[in-house]
DNA sequence: TGAATACTTGAACAATTGCTCAGATGTTAC
DNA sequence: GTAACATCTGAGCAATTGTTCAAGTATTCA
């Protein structure tokens, strides 16, 4: 990464070392943003998040009906729910030959539900 | 793509077409998802989720400040920002030969924070 | 048992991404 | 005007991503 952190970025104006300092310690460390960061990226993909909106909608399905809900291979799905599963987005359950996948949580659901809104309001 | 939409994945079971029916119609169209999927991923880096929350914690911020917030290039962090800015995500006024930039509406602090929340709660 | 179904896994490949570098803008001070 | 500063822009490149393909596991039914 190679990065100047003791020295200013600007020359001449001195830092707001209030701002810098309050934005860098008190709230969110890079380690957090990471973190967040990486639960946003997965959210960012066509296919997930369609998944995702399935789910926020029906409440639980099987992987052979999403492959229908979102219209690609299920291969394809298969994998987009791993990722999903392992990062605690999403939770499945086996009942017979079927694995039915739910939204992991309702802070999952108020974030979707939120975004939708941010969407429509902004035109 | 080259994807079957009139015919089952699953040949055996019917599909469950209340669930996939109302999963795909009645409230994310695919191009709403798409759209929702592209403002995740621009959130879904860790260089602009650092940005977001130090200016969610800060509320506007020079880009030199945000360079020395976040410990990236100046360059990158222009670019990072260009995307958010196109995108909505964040607004700027130019103040002299500094530009300032902030989160662009409420909605956007809302997700950030409740994010955090989600974050914070799944330990 | 063996065949069919529902789903998963790993490898491979094209497409996308975020960074760096070099140069261009717009603004202020002299 | 020139010089210095704050920021932006475009091209190029390494790294990551999402998909497909082929083969695997788990479950049901005859």
């Amino acid at each position: 990464m190679e990065v100047v952190t003791g020295l200013d970025a600007c020359a001449l104006k001195a830092p707001d070392e209030g701002k810098v300092a309050a934005a860098r310690d008190r709230l969110v460390t890079p380690a957090e943003a990471a973190r967040l960061a990486e639960m946003f990226r997965l959210l960012g993909d066509p296919t997930r998040a369609q998944l995702l909106y399935a789910l926020l909608e029906a409440g639980e399905m099987c992987v052979c009906d999403l492959t229908e809900a979102v219209s690609v291979s299920d291969t394809a799905v298969s994998h987009a729910l791993r990722l999903l599963r392992t990062a605690g987005i999403v939770a499945s359950r086996r009942s017979g030959r079927m694995i039915y996948y739910r939204l992991a949580d309702a802070h999952v659901r108020m974030l979707l539900d939120l975004s939708r809104e941010h969407l429509r309001e902004n035109d």
